[in-house]
DNA sequence: CGTGTTTGACCAGCGC
DNA sequence: GCGCTGGTCAAACACG
């Protein structure tokens, strides 16, 4: 019965994605970008820079990462995106603060690795090393100021994005509300009466992690299971933002999703908060939709791929893998796996591959030549 | 019936 | 103060 459940769960999340995955061909690509005061990390890999330095000379949207079919994993929590501190996206854009890759000393590693996957295949237990060399702050704790340093970025860690708040220009990451408390607050009481003014406490921002996704899809399956509770039309752009909040009881975190309105095939997701939880959805045993590339967030929570496997995977990377990021359950560190997609074959990756290349924008393909 | 989505209304912050 | 815009609420609705 509970197994059931868990399971109609997963069939939840999955439904938008795998809805529209049917009748479209999907792919998905993540990236993590950098804006200028905006850095955004992200999860796969496409053609990673080869340097931090050839970072600062891309454009300020960029592409480190591709992935194809089964929907890009949105760094949930503890995710690979923990190992993505802005600094490494945006170079050394922040003199002073350290980055993951900072700490663990790995950026000439990473400078020589042939990708960023590659790296992690050659580090790979960097997730859990990470989860306790770093301590995400609570969002309680940041300062206030517009700039949220770096710390483990992840949606549910604090991932850190630097925004300028004030930046009009950049409607995907303007100041939100404050934080879970405040929202928890608020749900406890009625619409018209909550929110007594806080003119002179400021809103606090939570940290937030954004990153571009290129997919068919806008609402990304990301282990997590997420409750639509809005939706608004954007400025300047044909595509409305939807607002989803983390359904697991005490959990406020939010994202946002919403497509770019410069490519429409990118779609932008903005997590807000950090999960108090290691994953809603936890299906012990429920490995088949590991295999079945279409669970993919609802279903890996509580995978943890050999590392074996895992590294095999990671040098597949190259055409076009599918990465899936994984938490686990007790340990809440990050883990990662990789699958397949459904039909994948050699042929059909190296398809993949070049199809990816072909949709991916200009603007991100201006990545630098490595080879 | 439980869960998630849709959607119009409302609230708050900000700029003019 | 006013209007604009982003963000949120919650009733109504859809779906399995």
């Amino acid at each position: 019965m509970n197994e059931m459940k868990e399971n109609n769960n997963i069939s939840s999340v999955c439904t938008n994605s795998m809805e529209k995955r049917e009748g479209k061909k999907e792919l998905t690509r993540t990236t993590i970008l950098k804006t200028e005061n905006f850095t955004m990390a992200n999860s796969s890999f496409i053609t990673p820079p080869a340097t931090t330095s050839d970072i600062d000379q891309m454009p300020s949207v960029f592409a480190l990462s591709t992935t194809a079919t089964p929907p890009p994993p949105p760094p949930p929590l503890n995710s690979i995106f923990d190992m993505m501190p802005c600094d490494i996206i945006g170079g050394d854009q922040k003199a002073g603060s350290l980055g993951f890759i900072d700490l663990l000393d790995i950026n000439q590693d990473f400078g020589t690795a042939a990708s960023l996957f590659d790296w992690f295949a050659q580090n790979p237990i960097v997730g859990s090393q990470q989860q306790q060399t770093f301590v995400p702050s609570p969002a309680s704790t940041l300062p206030e100021t517009s700039e949220v340093l770096n710390n483990p970025a992840t949606p549910n860690s604090s991932a850190s994005i630097s925004s300028s708040s004030n930046e009009a220009g950049n409607d995907a990451f303007q100041q939100v509300k404050t934080g879970d408390q405040e929202e928890k607050h608020d749900h406890d009481k009625t619409k018209k009466q909550l929110k007594p003014k806080k003119k002179n406490q400021k809103r606090q921002r939570e940290p937030r992690f954004a990153f571009m996704t290129k997919s068919e899809v806008d609402h990304l399956d990301d282990g997590f299971r997420w409750r639509k509770y809005g939706q608004k039309a954007v400025k300047n752009s044909p595509y409305p933002r939807s607002y989803y909040r983390c359904t697991s009881a005490g959990c406020g975190v939010k994202k946002r999703v919403e497509r770019s309105s410069d490519d429409s095939s990118i779609v932008v997701t903005t997590y807000e908060g950090q999960h108090i939880h290691p994953s809603p959805i936890t299906p012990r045993g429920s490995v088949g939709i590991l295999a079945d590339s279409t669970g993919f967030g609802a279903a890996t929570s509580s995978f943890v791929i050999p590392q074996t496997q895992y590294q095999q995977h990671a040098y597949m990377y190259s055409s076009s893998p599918s990465l899936n990021i994984t938490t686990s359950n007790t340990s809440f560190s990050p883990t990662f796996s990789f699958h397949q997609r459904r039909s994948d074959s050699p042929s059909s990756l190296l398809r993949d591959h070049g199809l990816l290349q072909d949709i991916v924008p200009s603007q991100m393909r201006k990545e630098p030549k490595e080879e």
